[in-house]
DNA sequence: CCGGATCCGTTTCGATACTG
DNA sequence: CAGTATCGAAACGGATCCGG
């Protein structure tokens, strides 16, 4: 006899949204895809992140339920799967923007200060270059020669 | 016997950043204080988001902790306790105006449409006013006549 | 092999009752 | 008013197992 949790949310746009992406593995499940161009269940389990492969099944089936992501299977290789991002996944790279320039403010991280201190003036240019790949249909991860062109 | 929860996570910023904020109600009350003006414990009590008590005692002091806000107690009247956002916490502002973006966008929220394309296309002014309203020392909510001005 | 599902111990959450 | 105490429910983490 388990009692559905009750979730007694405002509908509030910022209330709403956590309700989905508040918690630790979410919005890093995105970002991966996003900048790292991440797409099979492998790689993240290999983010560096060390996520539990039970939690990462359960957040990619919400993230999909929530239509952020799509799970693809390939025609010719049916043993691989793919996730790719949906339009809405896509429009969540200003929150992923922006919650990378704050941490890299306030909190002691891996990124040069230089580095987003240059990005913080750039916004439009980087998300216009992440719509742009994804766009293309072909989603390569934002790094150059091998290096990640930024400290996502 | 409790052994300390591993916490294997990279040092990248959205990483950090979300080891902090990557919980449903932590956001939700940095909110409540930037735009509706919260300062006591009764009062997001009352948010109508329903957090228990524990969990927002619990937050208060994770936020303090993490120096987003300050406790402070008013000297004339020692029952009554009040919280402020540092800077570090003004400046999650963009954060949150992202999330209210995107989730007024793509899920079903009380926002109304027009309000939010404005919104988007005045972010700047926007996160001017907040900005502007703490630094006064004086912030007070951002509603016009009793009505929220935003649909935060 | 890949993409999970299952099991199990630990940690956190949520609701309610209670307190200085 | 501003929190603790408590306890059952849910989520998490690690390890292992499994089907294609």
């Amino acid at each position: 006899m388990t009692r559905p949790r009750p979730n007694r949310r405002s509908g509030c746009p910022v209330s709403v949204s956590l309700e989905i992406l508040g918690d630790r593995w979410s919005l890093l499940i995105v970002r991966d895809m996003m900048v790292r161009a991440f797409r099979t269940f492998k790689q993240f389990q290999g983010s560096g992140e060390a996520i539990a492969t039970n939690i990462l099944a359960d957040r990619l089936r919400k993230l999909e339920a929530a239509g952020i992501i799509v799970r693809e299977r390939n025609p010719s290789d049916s043993r691989s799967i793919a996730y790719r991002l949906t339009q809405k996944g896509i429009d969540l790279a200003p929150v992923l923007l922006e919650l990378l320039i704050w941490g890299a403010r306030h909190e002691e991280t891996d990124a040069a200060c230089a580095a987003i201190d240059v990005m913080a003036q750039n916004r439009a240019a980087i998300l216009d270059e992440v719509r742009r790949r994804w766009q293309q249909g072909d989603p390569n991860a934002l790094q150059v020669d091998g290096e990640w062109r930024l400290p996502f």
